[in-house]
DNA sequence: TATTTTATGAGACTCATTATCAGTATTATT
DNA sequence: AATAATACTGATAATGAGTCTCATAAAATA
């Protein structure tokens, strides 16, 4: 399974043990292509009868976000969303500021631009958070 | 002075009464062309002898950002940062991962690809978060 | 000036996230 | 396999940014 071999590989990149717990948290977010918060991960897992702590939630998925497995959304307030990098093309999001929903969007304009913008600058591109706070066609 | 009148103007129509506190505030977030946070600007203030209460600080920025005298900067984790719009053209930011420096970018092409996204899905704008986290050139 | 309305400040509270730490599981060593 | 060394987990305490509450103060109105 795909989804196992990275798992396994991040935690030996980063000289750590590869658990039940964690297979169980990387799984979940694998599960879906949903934009869940930790706490929803964590309530899903209960739910299945996969024990895993909040705890260890949060510190499993800081583990893939920093192996790149997993996307990190920070919007606004309310809690981080995260989202599974497999088969991702890379992607930015629209946001319904009524109803929450989180759509993707790429443009390889935009993303050419902002390179250049940030070479010419002589910075080094580290990551970058591209977010369009809309009404969606449902919310007007 | 501009930013006054802007202020109360802002403060009418929202049927708020105008007080020294928020004048404080406002004049305060004027003063300079940083990135602050709540916190520092309410420090500051303390330190001149302004005295504004830190829930008055968060109070009034509310107003202020919802009535377009200020520009509220959420940045992934730690406090929001604040910079005032007086004389401001839009623009969006560079953020040093380590130095936490931040520059600002425009770039027209970036904001009309924008707009053509949210336009093309039927959707409508309401704002956008562009941050681009970068080494600058001191950090690497 | 008296009355009504709104704002302020101190501190309690919330919520997401992180830290602590005793107990448990895993891995390495003998 | 037994033991020692190390890392992981979960329960809960702590943190930090921001919001809420409510008694008092200030401003608007009568």
């Amino acid at each position: 399974m795909r989804s196992l071999n990275l798992l396994k590989k991040a935690l030996k990149k980063e000289n750590l043990r590869y658990t039940k717990q964690r297979q169980f948290i990387w799984d979940e977010i694998c599960n879906t292509d949903d934009h869940r918060d930790a706490e929803e991960i964590y309530l899903t897992l209960r739910k299945n009868g996969l024990s895993a702590s909040r705890a260890t939630v949060y510190r499993t998925i800081d583990v893939l976000v920093k192996n790149n497995l997993v996307r990190k959304l920070e919007i606004g307030d309310g809690p981080a969303r995260y989202e599974n990098k497999i088969d991702a093309a890379h992607h930015d999001h629209l946001i319904c500021v009524k109803c929450g929903k989180i759509e993707e969007f790429m443009d390889e304009t935009i993303e050419s631009r902002q390179d250049q913008i940030v070479e010419d600058l002589g910075f080094k591109m580290i990551r970058h958070i591209h977010q369009l706070f809309v009404l969606c066609d449902k919310c007007q």
